[in-house]
DNA sequence: GTCTATATGGAGATAGAC
DNA sequence: GTCTATCTCCATATAGAC
């Protein structure tokens, strides 16, 4: 029996995140606008403090603006939040389906492990280039993800709808390599990479004590390899029933 | 050269967790002591909510209690959270030390594999074992640990002095398997075993929503078993250089 | 040790002038 | 779109009677 992965066409999959707001119309398209502002500050607090440690004070002095601009652009604070992870996740999101659809007629060819290998890149690598390729807010972004899929509250509720499509590519990627994998076995190698990846992208400064300053968590080009390996081992591990 | 595991005598270790607190003195012992009513209550809704997603007048309504408890018995909500924290802990890191000691005089018969598998069950056994037995607060404990441990603020303050001993006993273990792996390697492996683990013990609650109700995250006697060829594969991987 | 009452400050959100 | 001023409520923490 077909798998519904087999029946996809990853290529024409227009999936499509939610915009994050109609917003106030961009004109110049130069000014680094207000909002933009406001989410860079966000953005960096939430990641340091976590949503709650946070005041919307907080964000607007650090972004230089007044209080009301956040309730201005973006009503409440929980939007607020939610514009921050779906500014970033669009861009993300775009990339991988890009990647999806340029593996696709590779796919055939391809050993079971270098196709879990692909799962492992394109869950990684779209965030990682960016959070090593300067900009600090991927850095901040990722962080509030790791924060993010570790509370039941915001994993099932405000980030889902955002990750879900997405984790169906992925699990359906899976599932190919694996076609005779329990159901179950599919949904954990996929989760406990989430965990993996997303505590090792989140640079949380264990590393860094840990080793007394010899190692950084911070430094992800010595700790992706790892990490691939790790959680490629990990899935296959899975998916072979071991 | 000697690696600092070889030369440790784990059943000799006697590392000891901070004490919570001076705190009343129990006299009759059989009460159900206000400060331990005031613990479960902030366990449970630190682990629902987060530490600044509740309030102190939250924690003590939840308890039954009046809001000055607090600050009585632990002073401010900081202490309250560290408090929450060690209780547990202390526990769990006195099973840990005694399964380190019981592993030690078997481990020169032990495969590689073997020992790295020992590795996860000292680090999940001690809590799977009581969060699948029925007390509630086991697994706000591990919810709790689970966020904490990806947020830097808290891996890097509150939680590293109580964490670190610990820590120190597992990467030992694992040089033990693999004596000629690099240090970096080993780091890595114990930091993603973390992030994989505490994911799963925290039951986000992804995959009841992603399997549509078929699984469920809080199923972690299903869990446990494939969790533990993840990291264990994934470990193995890392520390072979793979 | 536990209660009531309160001090003091900060939170999120909005009204309405410009 | 941005500002000031302010509403309303809730936060943590403590004082002091019992």
């Amino acid at each position: 029996m077909p798998t519904a992965a087999t029946a996809r066409k990853p290529a024409s999959s227009k999936r499509s995140v939610p915009a994050p707001m109609p917003g106030p119309v961009v004109r110049g398209e130069v000014k680094p606008a207000t909002r933009d502002l406001i989410l860079d500050a966000a953005e960096q607090l939430f990641a340091e403090r976590g949503f709650f440690g946070v005041s919307v004070r907080d964000i607007t002095e650090a972004a230089g603006m007044r209080l009301a601009s956040v309730n201005y652009h973006f009503g409440t604070k929980d939007e607020l939040l939610k514009a921050v992870v779906v500014r970033r996740f669009r861009e993300i999101d775009a990339e991988r389906q890009q990647m999806f659809a340029a593996l696709e007629p590779k796919l055939s060819k391809m050993s079971k492990r270098q196709i879990v290998g692909q799962v492992a890149d394109i869950f990684v690598l779209p965030i990682l280039n960016r959070v090593t390729s300067g900009e600090p807010g991927w850095a901040a972004y990722a962080q509030i993800i790791a924060h993010g899929c570790n509370v039941k509250l915001w994993a099932t509720g405000i980030l889902a709808p955002v990750l879900d499509p997405a984790a169906r590519d992925f699990l359906d990627l899976l599932r190919r390599a694996y076609p005779e994998a329990e159901d179950h076995a599919i949904y954990c190698a996929y989760e406990l990479m989430i965990g993996a990846m997303s505590h090792a992208l989140g640079q949380n400064g264990r590393i860094d004590t840990l080793s007394a300053g010899k190692y950084h968590s911070s430094d992800l080009a010595l700790v992706y390899p790892r990490a691939r390996a790790f959680v490629v081992g990990g899935m296959i591990a899975i998916c072979k029933g071991e």
